[in-house]
DNA sequence: GGCGAATGTGAACATCCGGTTACGTGCCGT
DNA sequence: ACGGCACGTAACCGGATGTTCACATTCGCC
């Protein structure tokens, strides 16, 4: 067997960098005592940018929702005798979540029983951080394929809905009618949460390459899109321009009363007042 | 740590029967060679009632599509050499097809090799067949749980019901004869409750793999559908286009009164009027 | 206040995209 | 073998969309 190993063994194993590189960053918890594994799991996944946390053997499946985890990686051992039902519970309750068991010796039946529970993958310790990062992966990416369609919870500024599974924007439940494109841009924007966008980074953003000089697309389009917004929402600036730089989303009610653009500061924003008529919900 | 083993294996592992068996029979092909392996495995596959057929090591992706498989059981060694790009590119081409690798020994670069270029698990062997079902159903489970939350009930919108048990759709109680394929696109986008789905997303869904440019069989059974709604229910729209995107399903009495797009239901958002029209029973 | 550059505006123009129809192929039951 | 049906492909067309351009307006800076 050994011998086949090299036989198909065919590149250097460089990399695998594939298609669909598990895109955003991970959040993870561990329920592990195992300070080496522990410590060593954590230095690699600090490394890849994971978010990540150590649960203790006592969590309830409940208290694990509000943790918004991509998975779960579990040694059962530290569980005890009730291993099982608590395993059994946790799938069921939270039947979204990867849940990855990574234990010391076990037998077949045994992995088998976990699996049968609803563990997605079972990993025998000693085991290499790197192996465990990849199952890891790996789960996530077989539900992220089918689950993203629906993202996140709509983007509220104003009086305008950016909902991203419908591609559209809504004010006061009627659609604004935005084109694709027009869409993107909105997105982007609001997005960024009031920071100012370049025009060359909102031209790669949605067009994928870099802006030739002298093109005004991106213009254009902020013009689309502020006569489309001014019509269904006159009482509300959204589009801010930064004359030499680029543009910025902020809703604004168009009072005239507060003139105050506070001192341009520019970049991190954060504190201002308009932050509050920005915010996702 | 064998130790622990005895300390957290609780009650006899008599069984795991629990909240997902695995419902309908899977259909699994395996690329192997190792008939002592075919053998026993297919025996054990037989028992539990699983369709299964062998592979030969030349298969290319798309000639695996028609077989409709839940999922492939691969030994890398014997693709040889080039196991690596198959093995990307089945996965690449097929993003939606659960592969599970079970090879002869291997090293912990390759099996994260394999995993990150798209495999669903890695298995070595020698292995209990019993562990290599439980692993297929766990990644099978990890891809139904997600795809279809509904089975059973029929789902209703506008005057149709969509019954997914009949691979039919009816209005008043009369079939609208949906062929295969007209169904499995207006189940697809009914389920989606109102978001807007890409047509290449729902071709990868329909069609099991990637779309090639200038492929329009999605527009074209979308079409079918839209004449065969319309002929038994004349007064709704049911498949709105979003140009440059994709579709929406969403049930609208053609009545022209109410121009206003309704609020965009999701997920939480309950209280908007769309719900009234598309309902899951 | 004046000047040049940056941006706003509107429309013409060029493309892309989707709707629709027709046709070819393969499968299945008669 | 024949005929019908389901499916996929190709082609045409009109409209939606994106791009470009010319000109008006504003901004920043002397």
């Amino acid at each position: 067997m050994t011998e086949q190993a090299s036989a198909w063994d065919g590149a250097p194993q460089g990399e695998g960098i594939t298609s669909d590189p598990t895109p955003a960053t991970l959040r993870v918890a561990v329920l592990d005592r195992d300070s080496g594994f522990l410590q060593v799991l954590d230095k690699r996944l600090e490394r890849i940018g994971w978010e990540r946390r150590v649960l203790a053997s006592s969590v309830s499946p409940q208290s694990i929702v509000p943790m918004r985890l991509s998975a779960v990686i579990v040694d059962l051992a530290v569980i005890g005798p009730t291993c099982w039902e608590w395993l059994e519970r946790l799938c069921s309750e939270l039947p979204e979540l990867p849940v990855v068991v990574c234990t010391g010796s076990s037998t077949v039946a045994q992995r088998v029983r976990g699996l049968r529970l609803g563990a997605d993958d079972w990993l025998t310790k000693p085991c290499h951080p790197e192996e465990l990062i990849a199952r890891v992966e790996a789960v996530v990416r077989r539900r992220r394929r089918l689950e993203s369609p629906l993202q996140g919870l709509p983007i509220l500024a104003g009086e305008v809905e950016i909902h991203h599974d419908q591609y559209q924007a809504f004010v006061n439940g009627t659609s604004i009618d935005l084109t694709r494109r027009e869409f993107e841009l909105i997105e982007l924007l609001a997005e960024s949460g009031g920071r100012v966008l370049e025009r060359e980074f909102i031209y790669q953003r949605l067009w994928g390459y870099s802006m030739v000089r002298g093109d005004r697309s991106v213009d254009v389009f902020v013009r689309k899109l502020r006569q489309k917004l001014e019509r269904v929402s006159p009482t509300w600036r959204y589009i801010h321009t930064h004359f030499g730089i680029g543009y910025r989303f902020a809703a604004e009610p168009t009072d005239a009363k507060a003139p105050v653009e506070p001192p341009p500061v520019l970049q991190e924003v954060s504190e201002s007042s308009e932050d509050l008529y920005l915010a996702r919900t």
